[in-house]
DNA sequence: ATACTTGCAAAAGATTTGCCGCATG
DNA sequence: CATGCGGCAAATCTTTTGCAAGTAT
């Protein structure tokens, strides 16, 4: 079973023979395609159909959607003007896209996290959410 | 002569009478309508056809892109998929939205800027542009 | 059983574009 | 005057949804 399948579970989330292939393919995503891969719906439908080629793209977003709002997985709005996916980590990370190839970088910043909510408080409210994305251009040595 | 039709003749960009009240209308923005004023499209539409109310919206997004190539104005994408604007400032700032009420608020914070750039050079890159948004509720005191 | 899901196609919302007459520099 | 611009409607792209039929618990 799926690492996403069992997350499905705990959290009492309804699992179907199409949900069980987008939780698989979701969960072997990084596995499969090295640590850079945040796929788009497109993208995901394609795969989803190497395994059961009659799973419709709606489902494909009904579904995500599902998982997104159980906290499952991550959706992210680089600029481009269409989602891309991560399954959720423990640990919470940011991400850095190269603007010349679109790869994306993962980090994890302790300090940043933690300024970010010092200037929330500051300005009065309680951090509940927040998106950083740092774009930048590969150093020549 | 508004700002933004005064930066438009610095840049070589092309004026225009649509395009100076759509100038007018961005350049006018936070005062008319306080600090926290980022229109979407329709907003804006709506603003410039009381103006000239034979303004088409395609208009609006052809100047809306050609301001914001010509760095005069900038385009955000808070998470409600449409684009909202602002006019270019001198000091870069961030945005905290109000989860609560959508409401903007504007800040500055001259560590974070640095730690941004700091991160972005620890991975080998050369920090080009970011994006931060925080999202909070209002504190109760 | 019965409430939830799916596939399909149509709809919706934001944004872009082709065309052609018109304005700008 | 030549090139670029604006208005309109149609097209595009991503995402959502109504409906009828099928499925999970």
């Amino acid at each position: 079973m799926s690492i996403i399948e069992e997350k499905c579970k705990k959290k009492g989330v309804r699992l179907t023979e199409q949900r069980r292939v987008i939780a698989k393919i979701m969960s072997e995503s990084k596995l499969t395609f090295g640590s850079k891969d945040h796929p788009d719906v497109d993208e995901l439908h394609k795969r989803v159909t190497l395994v059961d080629k009659k799973i419709s793209i709606a489902t494909v977003y009904r579904t995500l959607k599902l998982f997104e709002e159980s906290g499952i997985i991550e959706r992210h709005d680089f600029k481009e003007g269409k989602s891309r996916y991560e399954p959720s980590t423990d640990e919470h990370h940011d991400h850095l896209i190269d603007v010349n190839t679109g790869e994306i970088i993962e980090f994890v910043d302790k300090d940043i996290e933690e300024l970010q909510i010092k200037i929330a408080k500051k300005l009065g409210y309680n951090l509940v959410d927040h998106k950083l994305e740092l774009y930048g251009s590969k150093k020549k040595k």
